[in-house]
DNA sequence: TTATAAACTGAGAATAGTCTCAAAAACCAT
DNA sequence: ATGGTTTTTGAGACTATTCTCAGTTTATAA
């Protein structure tokens, strides 16, 4: 059957889409995850009820779709080979904290989503899944070169997620964002296992 | 007007009322702050629907109960005069959290309600009010002995609170209630500025 | 026993949310 | 313009939840 689709006609229903979904980003921001509703976010990106269940099959798809669009922007900084890298690990790490940090607090409603992707009961939510592959890959650079002094585990990836989560809640509250950050690596580093005098000065330096 | 109120009744009442907190405890565990729901929990807990509104204005004022009701019972281990205390802030404070989070993973279904209570939006949670008052006394005394280095704001406080948030998380997910307890406590340790070397035999010793 | 106030009940009003669907509108190759 | 196709619409079916209230039950002082 032919396909009376063309191209402008794609990027009509696009928009569309893109429209929804950058509706449920404010509402979310707004009012969380859990009481955002599909109602809302259709007044809000001012199309009808019905229009959502044509491009999403329900609210869970819709937040999937939230939840890549967020993480297509932020994750760049994680790209990092740490094996054939020739500086100090700790201090990629650092910039690279840095650098993410700052990529999510540009716009003030996707750190808002971000914030609220933490808190999800059960399954590690899609934005944490990237990070934390790459983060181990890090640490396990690391402890080779008997830069750190700690183990790998479940707890000390959910602890080093906490503290970006609490810098990002503090930015988002109005805080200094360089001040944060510095204090975010510091923290970081120290539980990595690197001494509180040289945490301090590699994260003064990011 | 003369109430006629004696103590029999009011017992009875009492125990309607406990028996609601009770209940929504259950359902709070199984499903969360924002999806538990009085009708489950009044069914939960065999009373008719309006009963919960002769003893509750709504929804959230069962829910500061049952903090209420939990707090009283975790808080006893922070209720410690540091400056007269003889032994080095750092060990006790080991002991008060290792004291803190062995109180907290007794009941499962408190456990499971406090790790909920973490996640709120905008508002600190009634449970971790207690917690930081009597947290930064500690550091504070901890700072002036010159025991650890680094500054007292709202981002440590909430970095502590998430290592213990984390923790319990472990422990409500079967991990060893020991080795988790000893984790937490060497990152707190290390993030107050405690070498990773007498964090580490500091945490192990507690 | 009886009168009175407290405690409880459950039907249902009010509100709010998800999702379906038949019909309408918009789009575009011919 | 025409007609087939895609996209959008919004009424409403369905489900779920909060909260009210008139009436019932329970307890007990007198």
């Amino acid at each position: 059957m032919k396909s009376f689709l063309n191209k402008k006609n794609r990027n009509k229903k696009q928009q569309t889409k893109q429209d929804i979904i950058d509706a449920a980003i404010k509402v979310i921001a707004k009012s969380g995850t859990d009481t955002a509703s599909i109602l809302e976010i259709t007044k809000v990106a001012k199309v009808a009820n019905g229009t959502f269940y044509y491009h999403f099959k329900n609210k869970e798809n819709l937040l999937d779709a939230v939840g890549e669009t967020i993480i297509g922007e932020i994750t760049d900084s994680y790209e990092i080979d740490w094996t054939s890298a020739k500086e100090d690990c700790a201090i990629l790490f650092a910039n690279a904290t840095k650098t993410n940090l700052i990529n999510c607090s540009q716009d003030s409603l996707w750190l808002a989503v971000i914030i609220d992707s933490f808190h999800t009961r059960g399954k590690i939510p899609p934005i944490l899944r990237g990070y934390n592959k790459s983060l181990v890959a890090h640490i396990e650079f690391g402890l080779s070169k008997d830069r750190y002094d700690t183990k790998i585990d479940d707890n000390l990836l959910a602890n080093m997620q906490s503290i970006n989560r609490n810098a990002l809640i503090m930015i988002s509250e109005g805080k200094s964002v360089k001040k944060t950050i510095q204090q975010a690596i510091e923290a970081k580093l120290r539980i990595l296992g690197i001494t509180p005098k040289e945490a301090r000065k590699i994260s003064i330096s990011a």
